[in-house]
RNA sequence: GCACCCGUAGCUCAGCUGGAUAGAGCGUUGGCUUGCGGAGCCAAAGGUCGUAGGUUCGAAUCCUGCCGGGUGUACCA
């Protein structure tokens, strides 16, 4: 590929003198392997007709690239298809699982995503969001990078204090010993029901309103005197615990590890102290007791960073955040991936960071997706306490699988519920539909293991050894053609930062191969080892691709 | 009010740094079938790409207005 597009910018420039850097689209099928439109781009640069434009562009090809081409035609209003040789196609599909981009070779990435709250619940949204970031990290490692997937969390907060609070009514005051009443698997529920109790008590208790503020404080200042002894600190640090080992048994089980949580208590001072001395410069201003950016001057709105009170918002705690990551990383990149309602919030934080680390700020790239909604289901909410938890989502896909197939198997439930993540761009609500992610048929994660699993399968029984082909039949081609394309899907999603592409390279790969599988016999034919050499190719790639989603690809099925 | 995101087939979505007849899956209708794992293949029906303009040789794609849905907009996260 590129030497096509080297060999097409020499030959724009020998014949017009003009420095353009030509692109490269993969057309249909019948048109040929690879196409241009410079040539109609061009036209009106040079004064000529488009057609003639690529007459002469393709004489000059045709000497630049000779052998390694099959065909040329001009086509349409002005198109140039291209069809490689077979050797060349062959090579190319050959070394394809291998040629993955370097985008980010050498570089050090930091990936922060999923961010559930302790003492809150973990919702399907968080699920989501931890599909998504793990995908993007798979990729951006891929591509070269060293990467560290982190997680941002809330222990310490008005949420904390609200959670607190219904914590302290239900165990009748600080009594830590209560706690143990709490059955071990019912622990993540139970706090999520404090929560719902300290809201509503938030919400319409005046008394009980200044208690949790009153808390929350307390909270805080059980982390700046590391109070580890007092019955207070105790239900704190336990329950604390218990959000953590949840999550951590959570993200074991779905395939997501994480190197490191960040705790706001932790975040919290250094934000604190930053958003204090850059107060002092000036890049904040004061204003009603509170510390805020001022965000219209750069045509954004303003925020707290500092309440009046005296204690940091999520504001500064996230200043904190990037100062934290630099100072463990150092980061090349910084890649965060959140939830499309703190996009606006996002950029003020990230101006204010400008403002002293430019650096820091242009380093940071901001992804955000939109909600999972449940196909014909209710709107999630953790604060009223009708939200759809990450665990329901297992649940719910285990059922639709045990109804569709009469097996229970994780990694396909597993596949089913990441590919249809991750099977739409990133960007807008999603829709969840647990019956159609786990069917076998069409565009699902356990069609593409089966895929997988079948391919596998043909290869372990045939009697022959792979070899690589000489040429190529019609139906190999195609296969070997759609094989080829791979390195170029996966610069694109490393590009963008978007896992669908993969999805949907993937699945039109399984849809050639069926197409080919169904008209040419492999096992047993005369060309038993050549053809096992593209189904072998075939296999690796769909493993790689699901590998890159973060989905199995068992051998069997 | 202002800002941002979304609006493509009955449903769920690709396509969006402009290019060749707008593509898939599900669903609907018809065909293939004792198969290499048919969890498949072939085909049909189904779209004024929200709408009205603009830019362009060319617009689902870029720009503007409008309509509809969502989110954000100072001491929550």
């Amino acid at each position: 590929m590129e030497q096509i597009t080297a060999a097409l910018a020499s030959a724009i420039k020998n014949v017009y003198n003009v420095d353009v850097q030509p692109e490269l689209s993969r057309p249909d099928e019948q048109f040929g392997d690879y196409a241009t439109n410079v040539a109609l781009q061009l036209a009106k640069r040079v004064s000529k007709n488009p057609r003639d434009v690529a007459t002469e562009l393709v004489a000059e090809l045709q000497s630049a690239l000779g052998d390694s081409i099959k065909d040329l035609q001009i086509a349409g209003p002005g198109f140039i298809n291209i069809t490689m040789s077979d050797t060349v196609l062959l090579k190319a599909a050959t070394e394809a699982p291998q040629a993955k981009p370097q985008t980010y070779a050498g570089k050090t990435v930091v990936t922060e995503y999923s961010d559930p709250n302790p003492f809150k619940v973990l919702h399907a949204g968080h699920f989501y969001t931890s599909v998504v970031g793990d995908s993007i990290s798979r990729l951006v490692k891929a591509a070269g990078g060293t990467v560290h997937a982190v997680n941002f969390g809330g222990d310490v907060g008005l949420h904390v204090g609200k959670t607190m609070w219904a914590i302290l009514q239900n165990l009748g005051g600080e009594n830590p010993d209560k706690l143990a009443d709490v059955p071990e698997d019912q622990r993540s529920e139970w706090m999520a029901q404090q929560y719902v109790l300290g809201t509503q008590a938030y919400e319409d208790n005046v008394a009980a309103k200044e208690e949790i503020i009153a808390l929350n404080k307390q909270v805080y200042q059980l982390h700046t005197s590391n109070d580890r002894e007092s019955a207070f600190a105790h239900i704190y640090w336990t329950c604390r615990q218990w959000s953590y080992d949840y999550f951590d048994a959570f993200y074991a089980r779905i395939g997501t590890p994480f190197e490191k949580y960040y705790p706001e208590s932790e975040t919290a001072p250094l934000g604190l102290q930053t958003v204090r001395e850059q107060f002092e410069k000036g890049v904040y201003q004061e204003s009603d007791g509170a510390i805020i950016f001022e965000g219209e001057k750069y045509g954004l709105h303003t925020r707290v960073f500092i309440n009046s009170q005296g204690l940091p918002t999520y504001e500064a705690k996230d200043v904190g955040l990037i100062m934290a990551k630099w100072r463990d990383y150092h980061f090349d990149d910084s890649i965060i991936v959140t939830g499309n309602d703190i996009i606006e919030y996002m950029k003020v934080v990230l101006k204010s960071i400008e403002q002293f680390a430019p650096e820091l700020a242009e380093r940071t790239t901001h992804i955000t997706h939109g909600n999972v909604k449940l196909a014909g289901g209710v709107k999630m909410s953790s604060r009223k306490g009708n939200f759809l938890r990450a665990v329901d989502v297992l649940d719910i896909a285990h059922q639709a699988n045990k109804a569709a197939t009469g097996r229970d198997d994780e990694q396909a439930v597993l596949g089913a519920i990441k590919y249809s993540f991750l099977k739409q761009r990133i960007g807008a609500d999603i829709i969840y539909v647990p019956e159609e992610s786990v069917s076998l048929e069409g565009n699902s994660g356990p069609y593409l293991q089966y895929a997988h699993a079948r391919a596998r399968s043909i290869v372990a029984k045939a009697n022959a050894q792979p070899v690589a082909p000489t040429s190529l039949e019609a139906g190999e081609r195609s296969l070997a053609r759609k094989i080829a394309e791979y390195p170029e899907v996966v610069n694109k999603a490393v590009g963008d930062l978007m896992p669908h592409h993969v999805c949907t390279y993937l699945y039109e790969l399984a849809q050639t191969f069926n197409r080919f599988y169904e008209h040419n016999r492999v096992v047993g034919s005369d060309r038993e080892a050549e053809r096992l050499h593209l189904v072998e190719l075939y296999a690796t790639i769909l493993k790689d691709g699901l590998n890159l989603l973060g989905i199995s690809a068992p051998e069997r099925m």
